[in-house]
DNA sequence: AAATTTATTGACCGCTTGGTCAGGTTATGG
DNA sequence: CCATAACCTGACCAAGCGGTCAATAAATTT
């Protein structure tokens, strides 16, 4: 029976079981919190049997690391868009149309990592103190000549990319409450679209780049 | 011996040791989220012996409750803002100021709430269905009058109140990603002062206010 | 097809959790 | 100064937790 209904375990098993539980632990860390998580319902969630989780990843800590690792790794590919960028209005915007993407295709993990970061990221603070640091900083260097070069107001590049984090993860963070508002209905295709469009327009006309 | 060290408990003291025990369950609930805050840690906190907690909540949840609903009646009185201005820029303006302050003095509140928010609302989706529903459908009303009025241009009102939202409440959440890259210090006075003008400029430069 | 490694699992363990309760202590009112 | 009510708390409990382990099954190698 190849290729039955479960993704097949021929190639690499250990591999497809691990994202069946990495899937299921992302759930239910976001839904539950890592303390309101418990093994067994991520393993219910996975369909294993709970010891079968301790012999993929050897504690709830290792496993929670793992799942906040790969959201960091999501984020620092969509921050490439910043960076071909010659102007604000593309660079900007292209970054927004990233973020605001992986809000809506990766909700969990954002919400994963908010929580990780207001528990006071025990965790991830060696991510923080390095990675993000010198990303940010480099960054920030970017929005600073572009801002010597005349291409948008004199705005402090902190504070910007901050914005640009607050607002695009509101819509995977705060999701339940923006649904709610929505009439209890998920933002459609266009709901989306013009709400990137919103985000885009109000920054970028907001910093003077359009 | 009156007016002791501890405050007094002549008058009202379980008013007293209600809110000892309210304000310690809202920095063990910001800090560990529902699910990994224990009514120990609460006690600990307050000073007092976890039974006694019990005496004046009967459950976990019921405290929680207790704290959830403080912060939103906190942010409904800084709504008030938005409301007595005839322009934009005074009414956003003041509205950014009031939840930036919200922010700085309440960061433990904020947390909660979007912890809750989070986690799909357990307890609070009723306030989400009634109250924050209302008074958006209002603000958003107010916003499409400046429009008309042609102070200020054509956004949609909802996402603009989105990213007040967002923006004013990413400096509690995140805060402490914040003050990692802030050198590890937290915000100064004028720190927080120029965070607000940042973001209020933005805001209304981007919703073409100014 | 035997041997060996890898994967799977039910049963179990020590510990912590939210919550209870009986009994003690303090304040209040007559 | 006593009685009644409000308040406080150490000791305790059932339930659920993360994690372990010996036994088994399946795959892979020889």
């Amino acid at each position: 029976m190849p290729d039955a209904a479960r993704p097949s375990k021929r190639e690499e098993p250990r591999r497809e079981t691990e994202r069946t539980i990495l899937a299921a632990a992302e759930k239910v860390f976001a839904e539950a919190g890592f303390g309101g998580a418990t093994m067994q319902l991520i393993a219910d969630m996975a369909g294993l049997p709970k010891a079968n989780l301790h012999y993929y990843f050897p504690t709830k800590e290792a496993l929670y690391r793992r799942v906040v690792g790969e959201i960091f790794e999501i984020w620092l590919q969509a921050a490439e868009a910043l960076d071909q960028a010659q102007c604000p209005v593309e660079g900007i915007g292209a970054y927004i149309d990233a973020k605001m993407e992986i809000s809506r295709r990766h909700p969990f993990g954002s919400k994963v990592w908010a929580s990780e970061v207001m528990h006071g990221a025990p965790v991830i603070q060696d991510y923080l103190e390095t990675t993000l640091r010198d990303w940010t900083e480099g960054r920030a260097a970017a929005i600073r000549r572009w801002i010597a070069n005349g291409q948008m107001q004199p705005v402090d590049p902190h504070h910007l990319l901050y914005m640009l984090w607050a607002t695009t993860q509101h819509y995977a963070d705060f999701g339940h409450q923006i649904e709610t508002l929505n009439g209890g209905r998920p933002l459609s295709d266009e709901d989306w679209a013009a709400a990137t469009r919103s985000v885009k327009e109000i920054i970028l006309r907001g910093v003077g780049a359009l």
